[in-house]
DNA sequence: GTCATCATGTAAGCCGTTACATGATTGC
DNA sequence: GCAATCATGTAACGGCTTACATGATGAC
């Protein structure tokens, strides 16, 4: 999960860890807060295997934006009137093409296992992938709520008051995940993915 | 919070291993499955530190369970005539004294921190508290969450069509989680706790 | 006797955390 | 110079998982 939430943020632009964290913060708000005891190892740990490299300081074409966004929408106008570019220490990242792969085998792996983070991190993600592989995902993990939805409500409700209330309001949630989810693959069926004349995506629902 | 599951099932009554773990998984449902791999651990720390303690078999009052519900609701009658309750190897657990406090201090423990899972196995477990702890324990949740919707409604939704979809729909659904909370605390008798003795003709202060 | 189920456990590892240690840069 | 912030890292641990090892019991 880690590793594809960096990966994913510098598909965008290279940044070094200090400033990783903080969009991860932004991005997934209070979803997630990331520390810098997992984030720096993770950052060496994908260098090592090459799925990203450090791109030294002075020499890049791209500029790395330094202590808060470059493009300064808001983040300029709240601190400092120029950010002076240059921190002698800081290292920043990019992805490589391997990293790109990892990125995807990532974004598509095992949707079963995935909890409510992992998806929402997912989707974020997900205008990376192809319209296909995009539709893909939402398919699967439609048939994840729907299984669920099915197995609450095979299983009766037990339980106390409080028990009760907890198991309805979970069915409850689950079934409005599940017309989101339906939602978002209705409008993802307007004009580009490959045949959708007559509905029928050729794999997923119920597979498994 | 396995500690906290645990402690919460054995306060109806003793269970072994093998029967705490298939409850754990009919309580919680899809939002839990524990392992054996840390249930059997927990156990012995439990009783290392005083909160359990073994029942061994033939010296109850109370009957343990012999796989299955003893109760025999469903269990009995989809796969035999007869249990035959004798397991030589089985270990049962009771909860003792210091187990009923540990227990207590474990659900009304930092709020804060609670994933939506942990809220959801304590409110589950919420009957063994008194009326006023209860609330509490609503209200603090109800804090965290309206904190929660006051942030993302603060930050704006940013990002592409994906990301603010996401977005949008944790805010709904915080949203409805937070007044559903309300309705419990609405349903729990009172309403803030503090002053309510100006309204309120008929209706006593206390339901439980 | 052998298979499915019941039952208890151990070992290794994953994925993240907190707490701590260190140092550079900038504003005052 | 000094504090605040930026920036990178390490160590120890927490809580849970998977995979594995072991064995009892009852049905057939």
């Amino acid at each position: 999960m880690l590793d594809l939430a960096i990966l994913g943020l510098l598909k965008e632009q290279p940044l070094h860890g200090y400033e990783l964290r903080k969009r991860l913060g932004e991005a997934l708000g209070s979803l997630w807060g990331i520390s810098y005891g997992s984030l720096y190892p993770a950052l060496r740990r994908l260098e090592r295997d090459g799925s990203i490299e450090s791109v030294t300081p002075g020499a890049t074409s791209v500029p790395i934006p330094a202590t808060g966004s470059l493009d300064g929408d808001l983040a300029a106008a709240r601190r400092r009137p120029s950010p002076k570019a240059s921190r002698r220490t800081r290292k920043a990242y990019r992805i490589t093409e391997r990293g790109d792969a990892r990125f995807e085998e990532l974004l598509l792996a095992d949707d079963a296992g995935d909890d409510e983070r992992t998806f929402a991190l997912k989707l974020v993600l997900c205008r990376h992938l192809e319209p296909a592989a995009r539709l893909e995902l939402l398919q699967r993990r439609r048939a994840v709520l729907a299984e669920g939805l099915a197995h609450a409500r095979r299983s009766g409700t037990r339980g106390d008051r409080y028990a009760r209330s907890v198991f309805e309001h979970r069915t409850q949630t689950t079934q409005r995940d599940l017309e989101w989810i339906e939602a978002l693959i209705a409008a993802e069926g307007n004009d580009d993915g490959a045949d959708r004349a007559t509905n029928s995506p050729g794999k997923g629902a119920t597979a498994s």
